[in-house]
DNA sequence: GTCTATACGTCGATAGAC
DNA sequence: GTCTATCGACGTATAGAC
Protein backbone atom coordinates (compact mmCIF):
# COMPACT_ATOMS: atom_id res chain seq x y z
CA UNK A 1 0.00 0.00 0.00
CA UNK A 2 1.75 3.35 -1.38
CA UNK A 3 1.38 6.84 -0.20
CA UNK A 4 -0.93 7.63 -3.80
CA UNK A 5 -3.52 4.98 -2.90
CA UNK A 6 -4.08 5.75 0.83
CA UNK A 7 -4.80 8.98 -0.67
CA UNK A 8 -7.16 8.27 -2.82
CA UNK A 9 -8.91 5.59 0.22
CA UNK A 10 -8.92 8.33 2.13
CA UNK A 11 -10.59 10.75 -0.09
CA UNK A 12 -13.05 7.86 -1.26
CA UNK A 13 -14.09 7.53 2.40
CA UNK A 14 -14.34 11.35 2.84
CA UNK A 15 -16.79 11.39 -0.06
CA UNK A 16 -18.47 8.03 0.60
CA UNK A 17 -19.10 9.17 4.25
CA UNK A 18 -20.62 12.25 3.17
CA UNK A 19 -22.78 11.80 0.05
CA UNK A 20 -22.80 8.11 0.01
CA UNK A 21 -20.81 5.60 -2.16
CA UNK A 22 -23.74 5.17 -4.61
CA UNK A 23 -24.18 9.43 -5.50
CA UNK A 24 -20.17 9.35 -5.39
CA UNK A 25 -18.50 9.02 -8.63
CA UNK A 26 -15.13 8.53 -9.72
CA UNK A 27 -14.86 11.69 -11.29
CA UNK A 28 -15.57 13.30 -7.97
CA UNK A 29 -12.79 11.11 -6.24
CA UNK A 30 -10.55 11.99 -9.05
CA UNK A 31 -11.15 15.46 -8.63
CA UNK A 32 -10.50 15.34 -4.91
CA UNK A 33 -6.89 14.02 -5.30
CA UNK A 34 -6.32 16.36 -7.90
CA UNK A 35 -6.07 13.51 -10.63
CA UNK A 36 -8.03 12.69 -14.18
CA UNK A 37 -10.48 10.32 -13.43
CA UNK A 38 -8.67 7.51 -15.69
CA UNK A 39 -5.59 7.85 -13.59
CA UNK A 40 -6.80 6.48 -10.56
CA UNK A 41 -7.54 2.85 -12.45
CA UNK A 42 -3.69 2.74 -12.41
CA UNK A 43 -4.10 2.68 -8.52
CA UNK A 44 -7.48 0.98 -8.66
CA UNK A 45 -9.70 -2.40 -10.25
CA UNK A 46 -13.12 -0.69 -10.13
CA UNK A 47 -15.64 1.73 -7.74
CA UNK A 48 -16.66 -1.41 -5.96
CA UNK A 49 -13.20 -2.83 -5.00
CA UNK A 50 -12.92 0.87 -3.40
CA UNK A 51 -15.63 0.10 -1.60
CA UNK A 52 -15.22 -3.69 -0.77
CA UNK A 53 -11.31 -2.86 0.76
CA UNK A 54 -12.37 0.26 2.73
CA UNK A 55 -14.94 -2.23 4.54
CA UNK A 56 -13.04 -4.75 5.01
CA UNK A 57 -10.19 -3.34 6.56
CA UNK A 58 -11.38 -1.00 9.26
CA UNK A 59 -14.36 -4.13 10.14
CA UNK A 60 -11.06 -6.23 10.75
CA UNK A 61 -9.53 -3.81 12.82
CA UNK A 62 -12.17 -3.12 14.92
CA UNK A 63 -12.35 -6.92 14.95
CA UNK A 64 -8.88 -7.30 15.97
CA UNK A 65 -9.02 -4.26 18.19
CA UNK A 66 -11.81 -5.68 20.15
CA UNK A 67 -10.03 -9.07 20.73
CA UNK A 68 -6.85 -7.65 21.88
CA UNK A 69 -8.50 -5.46 24.17
CA UNK A 70 -10.48 -8.42 25.41
CA UNK A 71 -6.78 -10.16 25.63
CA UNK A 72 -4.84 -7.38 27.81
CA UNK A 73 -7.47 -7.72 30.74
CA UNK A 74 -7.54 -9.91 33.80
CA UNK A 75 -9.27 -12.81 33.08
CA UNK A 76 -13.24 -13.41 34.86
CA UNK A 77 -13.75 -10.01 35.33
CA UNK A 78 -16.97 -9.42 32.79
CA UNK A 79 -17.95 -5.82 33.98
CA UNK A 80 -13.94 -4.77 33.20
CA UNK A 81 -14.57 -6.60 29.46
CA UNK A 82 -17.47 -4.88 28.84
CA UNK A 83 -16.55 -1.30 29.80
CA UNK A 84 -13.41 -1.61 28.15
CA UNK A 85 -15.32 -2.83 24.86
CA UNK A 86 -17.61 0.07 25.17
CA UNK A 87 -14.56 2.29 25.46
CA UNK A 88 -12.73 0.83 22.49
CA UNK A 89 -15.66 1.05 20.25
CA UNK A 90 -16.28 4.40 21.28
CA UNK A 91 -12.84 5.89 20.69
CA UNK A 92 -12.58 3.57 17.56
CA UNK A 93 -15.90 5.55 15.80
CA UNK A 94 -14.72 8.34 17.06
CA UNK A 95 -11.12 8.50 16.08
CA UNK A 96 -11.65 7.21 12.52
CA UNK A 97 -15.53 8.56 11.97
CA UNK A 98 -15.71 9.08 8.42
CA UNK A 99 -14.40 5.39 7.71
CA UNK A 100 -17.09 3.92 10.70
CA UNK A 101 -19.63 5.85 9.15
CA UNK A 102 -19.19 4.25 5.49
CA UNK A 103 -19.12 0.63 7.67
CA UNK A 104 -21.88 1.48 9.18
CA UNK A 105 -24.35 2.96 6.17
CA UNK A 106 -22.96 1.12 3.31
CA UNK A 107 -23.59 -2.85 4.04
CA UNK A 108 -26.55 -2.72 1.64
CA UNK A 109 -24.02 -1.62 -1.43
CA UNK A 110 -21.71 -4.23 -1.08
CA UNK A 111 -22.71 -7.50 -3.56
CA UNK A 112 -22.08 -10.79 -3.31
CA UNK A 113 -18.73 -12.51 -1.60
CA UNK A 114 -18.33 -8.68 0.15
CA UNK A 115 -21.73 -8.62 1.46
CA UNK A 116 -21.08 -11.93 3.17
CA UNK A 117 -17.66 -11.44 3.96
CA UNK A 118 -18.49 -8.32 6.08
CA UNK A 119 -21.21 -10.15 7.00
CA UNK A 120 -19.29 -13.03 9.19
CA UNK A 121 -16.81 -10.24 10.20
CA UNK A 122 -19.99 -8.31 11.81
CA UNK A 123 -21.25 -11.49 13.41
CA UNK A 124 -18.12 -12.12 15.14
CA UNK A 125 -17.74 -8.78 16.69
CA UNK A 126 -21.43 -9.33 17.96
CA UNK A 127 -20.60 -12.61 19.36
CA UNK A 128 -17.33 -11.19 21.06
CA UNK A 129 -20.11 -8.97 22.84
CA UNK A 130 -22.31 -12.04 23.85
CA UNK A 131 -19.67 -13.77 25.23
CA UNK A 132 -19.01 -11.28 27.77
CA UNK A 133 -22.36 -10.73 28.38
CA UNK A 134 -23.34 -14.32 29.04
CA UNK A 135 -20.27 -14.67 31.21
CA UNK A 136 -21.28 -11.75 33.37
CA UNK A 137 -25.15 -13.09 33.26
CA UNK A 138 -23.57 -16.85 34.64
CA UNK A 139 -21.00 -15.10 37.40
CA UNK A 140 -24.36 -12.95 38.73
CA UNK A 141 -23.28 -9.40 37.88
CA UNK A 142 -24.92 -8.76 34.82
CA UNK A 143 -28.94 -8.91 34.38
CA UNK A 144 -30.93 -8.52 31.37
CA UNK A 145 -33.35 -11.23 29.58
CA UNK A 146 -31.76 -11.83 26.06
CA UNK A 147 -27.90 -11.50 25.21
CA UNK A 148 -28.57 -10.99 21.55
CA UNK A 149 -30.76 -8.17 21.79
CA UNK A 150 -28.53 -6.67 24.93
CA UNK A 151 -25.24 -6.84 22.46
CA UNK A 152 -27.32 -5.07 19.64
CA UNK A 153 -28.79 -2.04 22.30
CA UNK A 154 -24.95 -1.44 23.13
CA UNK A 155 -23.32 -1.74 19.94
CA UNK A 156 -26.37 0.36 18.40
CA UNK A 157 -25.35 2.91 21.40
CA UNK A 158 -21.92 2.84 20.86
CA UNK A 159 -22.05 2.82 17.34
CA UNK A 160 -24.38 6.58 17.53
CA UNK A 161 -21.07 8.34 18.42
CA UNK A 162 -20.01 8.58 15.08
CA UNK A 163 -22.80 10.49 14.12
CA UNK A 164 -22.74 13.19 15.98
CA UNK A 165 -18.94 13.17 17.43
CA UNK A 166 -16.90 15.85 16.38
CA UNK A 167 -13.55 16.88 17.57
CA UNK A 168 -14.42 20.62 18.17
CA UNK A 169 -17.24 19.29 20.77
CA UNK A 170 -17.31 20.62 23.96
CA UNK A 171 -16.10 17.34 25.68
CA UNK A 172 -13.01 15.07 24.64
CA UNK A 173 -13.52 12.10 23.25
CA UNK A 174 -12.09 10.46 26.51
CA UNK A 175 -14.72 11.85 28.28
CA UNK A 176 -17.57 10.66 26.21
CA UNK A 177 -16.28 7.39 25.71
CA UNK A 178 -16.18 7.36 29.72
CA UNK A 179 -20.15 8.24 30.16
CA UNK A 180 -20.83 5.69 27.34
CA UNK A 181 -19.32 3.45 29.45
CA UNK A 182 -20.91 4.21 32.63
CA UNK A 183 -24.01 4.48 30.88
CA UNK A 184 -23.92 1.08 29.28
CA UNK A 185 -22.62 -0.76 32.48
CA UNK A 186 -25.53 0.60 34.06
CA UNK A 187 -27.72 -0.91 31.47
CA UNK A 188 -26.75 -4.63 32.11
CA UNK A 189 -26.18 -4.45 35.62
CA UNK A 190 -28.83 -5.78 38.31
CA UNK A 191 -29.93 -3.34 41.17
CA UNK B 1 -53.58 11.71 -1.41
CA UNK B 2 -55.05 8.94 -3.53
CA UNK B 3 -54.20 5.14 -3.35
CA UNK B 4 -51.92 5.91 -6.60
CA UNK B 5 -49.69 8.46 -5.08
CA UNK B 6 -49.54 5.91 -1.82
CA UNK B 7 -48.69 2.72 -3.80
CA UNK B 8 -45.54 4.60 -5.42
CA UNK B 9 -44.90 6.04 -2.09
CA UNK B 10 -44.58 2.84 -0.77
CA UNK B 11 -42.33 1.15 -3.41
CA UNK B 12 -40.34 4.20 -2.92
CA UNK B 13 -39.66 3.27 0.97
CA UNK B 14 -39.67 -0.01 -0.06
CA UNK B 15 -36.63 0.48 -2.80
CA UNK B 16 -35.28 3.30 -0.75
CA UNK B 17 -34.52 1.30 2.45
CA UNK B 18 -32.99 -1.86 0.15
CA UNK B 19 -30.85 -0.04 -2.05
CA UNK B 20 -30.57 3.77 -0.91
CA UNK B 21 -32.13 6.54 -2.78
CA UNK B 22 -29.14 7.16 -4.85
CA UNK B 23 -28.78 3.76 -6.40
CA UNK B 24 -32.49 4.02 -6.75
CA UNK B 25 -33.70 4.98 -9.72
CA UNK B 26 -37.06 6.13 -11.07
CA UNK B 27 -37.54 3.42 -13.14
CA UNK B 28 -36.74 0.81 -10.43
CA UNK B 29 -39.68 2.49 -9.09
CA UNK B 30 -42.00 2.83 -11.75
CA UNK B 31 -41.07 -1.35 -12.01
CA UNK B 32 -42.33 -2.17 -8.67
CA UNK B 33 -45.49 -0.52 -9.13
CA UNK B 34 -45.85 -2.06 -12.76
CA UNK B 35 -45.79 1.64 -15.04
CA UNK B 36 -43.67 3.09 -17.37
CA UNK B 37 -41.24 5.82 -16.14
CA UNK B 38 -43.21 8.65 -17.61
CA UNK B 39 -46.32 7.41 -15.99
CA UNK B 40 -45.07 8.53 -12.64
CA UNK B 41 -44.10 11.99 -13.05
CA UNK B 42 -48.16 12.71 -13.62
CA UNK B 43 -48.00 12.01 -9.57
CA UNK B 44 -44.95 12.98 -8.72
CA UNK B 45 -43.13 16.17 -9.24
CA UNK B 46 -39.51 14.28 -9.11
CA UNK B 47 -37.66 12.04 -7.70
CA UNK B 48 -35.70 14.64 -4.92
CA UNK B 49 -39.70 15.15 -4.11
CA UNK B 50 -40.20 12.08 -3.12
CA UNK B 51 -38.04 11.67 -0.73
CA UNK B 52 -38.35 15.12 0.91
CA UNK B 53 -42.45 13.91 1.20
CA UNK B 54 -41.59 9.99 3.13
CA UNK B 55 -39.09 12.21 5.26
CA UNK B 56 -41.02 14.92 6.79
CA UNK B 57 -44.47 12.77 7.01
CA UNK B 58 -42.57 10.17 8.61
CA UNK B 59 -40.44 12.43 10.79
CA UNK B 60 -43.25 14.59 11.61
CA UNK B 61 -45.52 11.52 12.55
CA UNK B 62 -42.58 10.36 15.13
CA UNK B 63 -42.71 14.02 16.34
CA UNK B 64 -46.35 14.06 16.88
CA UNK B 65 -46.85 11.05 18.19
CA UNK B 66 -44.35 11.28 20.60
CA UNK B 67 -45.62 14.72 21.81
CA UNK B 68 -49.38 13.10 22.29
CA UNK B 69 -47.83 9.98 23.95
CA UNK B 70 -46.01 12.53 26.50
CA UNK B 71 -49.99 14.61 26.47
CA UNK B 72 -51.36 11.08 27.41
CA UNK B 73 -49.66 10.85 31.05
CA UNK B 74 -49.56 12.03 34.26
CA UNK B 75 -47.66 15.30 34.73
CA UNK B 76 -44.34 15.15 36.87
CA UNK B 77 -43.59 11.54 36.23
CA UNK B 78 -40.52 11.40 34.40
CA UNK B 79 -39.99 8.28 34.94
CA UNK B 80 -43.16 7.03 32.94
CA UNK B 81 -42.66 9.88 30.49
CA UNK B 82 -39.23 8.26 29.48
CA UNK B 83 -40.71 4.28 29.78
CA UNK B 84 -43.24 5.64 27.32
CA UNK B 85 -41.15 7.42 24.83
CA UNK B 86 -39.24 4.60 24.62
CA UNK B 87 -41.68 2.40 23.66
CA UNK B 88 -43.03 4.65 21.79
CA UNK B 89 -40.20 4.95 19.53
CA UNK B 90 -38.89 1.21 18.97
CA UNK B 91 -42.65 0.42 18.55
CA UNK B 92 -42.61 3.17 15.98
CA UNK B 93 -39.31 1.77 14.54
CA UNK B 94 -40.87 -1.60 13.97
CA UNK B 95 -43.79 -1.18 12.61
CA UNK B 96 -42.76 1.45 9.98
CA UNK B 97 -39.43 -0.29 9.57
CA UNK B 98 -38.95 0.89 6.16
CA UNK B 99 -39.52 4.54 6.25
CA UNK B 100 -37.46 4.65 9.76
CA UNK B 101 -34.10 3.31 7.66
CA UNK B 102 -34.89 5.96 5.35
CA UNK B 103 -35.49 8.79 7.79
CA UNK B 104 -32.17 7.47 9.61
CA UNK B 105 -29.77 6.75 6.36
CA UNK B 106 -30.78 9.78 3.55
CA UNK B 107 -30.57 12.54 5.80
CA UNK B 108 -27.48 13.11 3.35
CA UNK B 109 -29.39 12.93 0.40
CA UNK B 110 -31.62 15.90 1.25
CA UNK B 111 -30.49 19.25 0.02
CA UNK B 112 -31.29 23.11 0.23
CA UNK B 113 -34.69 23.86 2.03
CA UNK B 114 -35.51 20.32 2.97
CA UNK B 115 -32.09 19.19 4.25
CA UNK B 116 -32.32 22.42 6.79
CA UNK B 117 -36.57 21.53 7.41
CA UNK B 118 -35.58 18.04 8.53
CA UNK B 119 -32.80 18.81 10.59
CA UNK B 120 -35.46 21.19 12.49
CA UNK B 121 -38.04 18.81 12.74
CA UNK B 122 -34.96 16.26 14.35
CA UNK B 123 -33.69 18.81 16.66
CA UNK B 124 -37.09 18.99 18.14
CA UNK B 125 -37.37 15.63 18.47
CA UNK B 126 -34.41 15.52 20.41
CA UNK B 127 -35.49 18.24 22.67
CA UNK B 128 -38.46 16.08 23.79
CA UNK B 129 -36.09 13.47 25.28
CA UNK B 130 -33.99 16.28 26.71
CA UNK B 131 -37.09 18.12 28.89
CA UNK B 132 -37.65 14.52 30.16
CA UNK B 133 -34.32 13.93 31.21
CA UNK B 134 -33.91 17.06 32.65
CA UNK B 135 -37.48 17.47 34.69
CA UNK B 136 -36.09 13.69 36.05
CA UNK B 137 -32.75 14.69 37.10
CA UNK B 138 -34.24 18.17 39.28
CA UNK B 139 -36.63 15.41 40.68
CA UNK B 140 -33.54 13.62 41.33
CA UNK B 141 -35.28 9.96 39.84
CA UNK B 142 -32.78 10.28 37.06
CA UNK B 143 -28.47 10.60 37.19
CA UNK B 144 -26.66 11.37 34.02
CA UNK B 145 -23.59 13.73 33.48
CA UNK B 146 -25.09 15.25 30.10
CA UNK B 147 -28.57 15.77 29.15
CA UNK B 148 -27.77 15.97 25.57
CA UNK B 149 -24.97 12.90 25.23
CA UNK B 150 -27.85 10.78 27.25
CA UNK B 151 -30.80 11.89 25.10
CA UNK B 152 -28.14 10.91 21.88
CA UNK B 153 -27.12 7.78 23.25
CA UNK B 154 -30.64 6.57 24.63
CA UNK B 155 -32.32 7.44 20.55
CA UNK B 156 -29.50 5.85 19.31
CA UNK B 157 -30.33 2.86 21.16
CA UNK B 158 -34.20 2.73 20.03
CA UNK B 159 -33.13 3.87 16.76
CA UNK B 160 -30.84 0.79 16.10
CA UNK B 161 -34.06 -1.39 16.48
CA UNK B 162 -34.98 -0.72 12.62
CA UNK B 163 -31.82 -2.04 11.49
CA UNK B 164 -32.26 -5.81 13.29
CA UNK B 165 -36.09 -5.94 13.75
CA UNK B 166 -37.87 -8.78 11.88
CA UNK B 167 -42.05 -9.76 11.80
CA UNK B 168 -41.63 -13.19 11.88
CA UNK B 169 -38.54 -12.54 14.71
CA UNK B 170 -39.27 -14.85 18.11
CA UNK B 171 -39.73 -11.57 20.02
CA UNK B 172 -43.05 -9.63 19.71
CA UNK B 173 -42.50 -5.91 18.96
CA UNK B 174 -44.05 -5.29 22.42
CA UNK B 175 -41.87 -7.61 24.24
CA UNK B 176 -38.89 -5.77 22.35
CA UNK B 177 -40.28 -2.36 23.46
CA UNK B 178 -40.27 -3.53 26.97
CA UNK B 179 -37.21 -4.66 26.82
CA UNK B 180 -35.72 -1.46 25.30
CA UNK B 181 -37.72 0.72 28.21
CA UNK B 182 -36.51 -1.70 30.71
CA UNK B 183 -32.57 -1.16 29.36
CA UNK B 184 -32.97 2.94 29.05
CA UNK B 185 -34.52 3.39 32.20
CA UNK B 186 -31.78 1.31 34.17
CA UNK B 187 -29.37 3.49 32.09
CA UNK B 188 -30.59 6.51 33.58
CA UNK B 189 -31.42 5.65 37.29
CA UNK B 190 -29.28 6.46 40.06
CA UNK B 191 -27.88 3.34 41.83
C1' DG C 1 -53.77 8.72 -17.18
C1' DT C 2 -50.69 5.84 -19.60
C1' DC C 3 -47.98 5.19 -23.15
C1' DT C 4 -43.70 5.48 -26.88
C1' DA C 5 -39.98 8.01 -28.10
C1' DT C 6 -36.34 10.66 -27.09
C1' DA C 7 -33.38 14.59 -25.38
C1' DC C 8 -29.37 15.20 -22.99
C1' DG C 9 -26.31 14.67 -19.09
C1' DT C 10 -23.37 11.66 -16.37
C1' DC C 11 -21.90 7.17 -15.18
C1' DG C 12 -17.93 3.46 -14.92
C1' DA C 13 -14.45 1.96 -17.50
C1' DT C 14 -11.02 1.49 -21.47
C1' DA C 15 -7.72 2.63 -25.50
C1' DG C 16 -3.79 4.40 -26.51
C1' DA C 17 -0.58 8.73 -26.89
C1' DC C 18 3.09 10.69 -24.31
C1' DG D 1 2.03 7.10 -14.38
C1' DT D 2 -0.87 10.64 -16.21
C1' DC D 3 -3.28 12.31 -19.71
C1' DT D 4 -7.16 13.12 -23.75
C1' DA D 5 -10.69 11.05 -26.00
C1' DT D 6 -14.32 8.16 -26.21
C1' DC D 7 -17.50 4.06 -25.68
C1' DG D 8 -21.95 2.23 -24.43
C1' DA D 9 -25.14 2.00 -20.65
C1' DC D 10 -28.14 4.25 -17.88
C1' DG D 11 -29.78 8.42 -15.25
C1' DT D 12 -33.84 12.11 -14.84
C1' DA D 13 -37.10 14.27 -17.11
C1' DT D 14 -40.11 15.90 -21.06
C1' DA D 15 -43.01 16.01 -25.54
C1' DG D 16 -46.76 14.66 -27.39
C1' DA D 17 -49.92 10.65 -29.29
C1' DC D 18 -53.83 8.14 -27.74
Amino acid sequence: MNEVEQTIIDAAIKLFSEKGYAATSIRDISKEVNMKSASLYHYIESKKDLLDLIMKRYLTELVEGAKQTLNDLPVDEPETELKNLIKFHVESHGKEKLAALVVDTEYRSLEGESREEIRQLRKNYEKLWQEVLERGKRKGVFDFKDAKITSFALIGLCTGVAHWYRDEGALSLHEIAEQYATLGLKMVRPH
